[in-house]
DNA sequence: CCATATATTGAATAATCATTCAATATATGT
DNA sequence: ACATATATTGAATGATTATTCAATATATGG
């Protein structure tokens, strides 16, 4: 018999995602999001909890883009090319968008994991999964010949992973597209044979 | 004739530097700063303006710690071992103190070079000048045949110091040792000659 | 020791913060 | 159409925010 909610809980919650991107936790207050999502504070309450538990919600929102973001790589023929892809998606993103919002997981990991549990134990979770992308494209690739059998595997992932951050943190500050260039040429030469 | 400044500006300033540092610009309050510097408003704000002119004061003041930080880094015979250790002594400092704060400049670069176009001016001379210490390195370690010569000294710092941006913020998250270890192992391999 | 310029004090301000809740509205199952 | 469980509303809460300023204290140079 109850009423039930009258908007798109996930719907809004983008909204929210997309906030806590741009701006921050701190930076974004609960006041900006109900403006944004166009609710009233208590529709927000009950659908979300509270704003740290909103925020992880946004967390979560965020791993799943980025498996989509790794089922769509996956299309891709190659797996060296699918590495690189990786890498080339990241400087397309600071080249189109002016105000780039870099990774959400990294930005929250700089921002609240040190005191944050909850958020640190997300991040690394959502850390493993790419590096673990890395780690079976590179063997792939070595199956195919694409990649010298004589790298390590797993610790060139551990690598390109850390590599991958900088690129996102280095985003944010608008570096020119030649620089974050270089750095992937580096790795395309990294990954022949 | 005027009476003078009763505290020491620049001691106080490193307190300021270390909670913002440590919890980010906007989770660190005025109130904060007002009680660990042990001091009232109107000295804060007479001594430093408000409270993004005394973040930036500390920004520049970060800035005096990396450069002495790289003056001793120069101290180490070798300029492939001078590399190397910038790297390790980031490694050392995960190990050891259990609230890391990985690099000011960094934390900021994400928090508020976005919006605020000083900081993100002090962010990108802070990298360049970072940047500009892995290529001399590179360079002699090239001459002194530490590194092949076949590598491309400037996209390779371009490369390094992305790497280094990665590790740092990694470095927040508490990660196992030798997730980095291994990173560097990568980046050692790199530099063999 | 005096005059003065400036530092220090700490209460006060007004804005903004996250959050709550009683009142109201309205889907829902019968 | 009715009863009811829950959603929605939006004003109110009290805490915290950055900042100001009149009153007071005190180094300073003469």
């Amino acid at each position: 018999m109850p009423k039930e909610t009258q908007f798109n809980v996930k719907e809004k919650l983008h909204i929210a995602l997309n906030l806590f991107w741009r701006q921050g936790y701190h930076a974004t207050s609960m006041n900006d999001i109900k403006e944004h999502m166009n609710l009233n504070p208590g529709s927000i309450y009950s659908a979300y909890g509270n704003k740290r538990e909103l925020y992880l919600q946004c967390l979560n929102l965020y791993e799943d883009n980025v498996d989509r973001l790794f089922e769509n790589l996956r299309k891709n023929s190659s797996p060296k090319g699918r590495i690189l892809q990786l890498f080339q998606s990241i400087i397309d993103e600071v080249t189109n968008s002016q105000d780039c919002q870099g990774c959400f997981m990294l930005n929250s990991a700089l921002e609240l994991a040190p005191k944050d549990r909850e958020v640190q134990l997300l991040v690394d979770k959502a850390t493993l999964k790419m590096r673990s992308f890395f780690c079976e494209e590179i063997l792939k690739a070595q199956q195919q010949k694409e990649v010298s059998s004589q790298v390590d595997a797993t610790a060139l992932s551990k690598m390109l992973i850390l590599l991958l951050f900088g690129m996102r943190v280095r985003s944010r500050s608008h570096p020119p597209q030649e620089e974050l260039e270089s750095a992937l040429k580096q790795v395309s030469d990294l990954l022949s044979p």
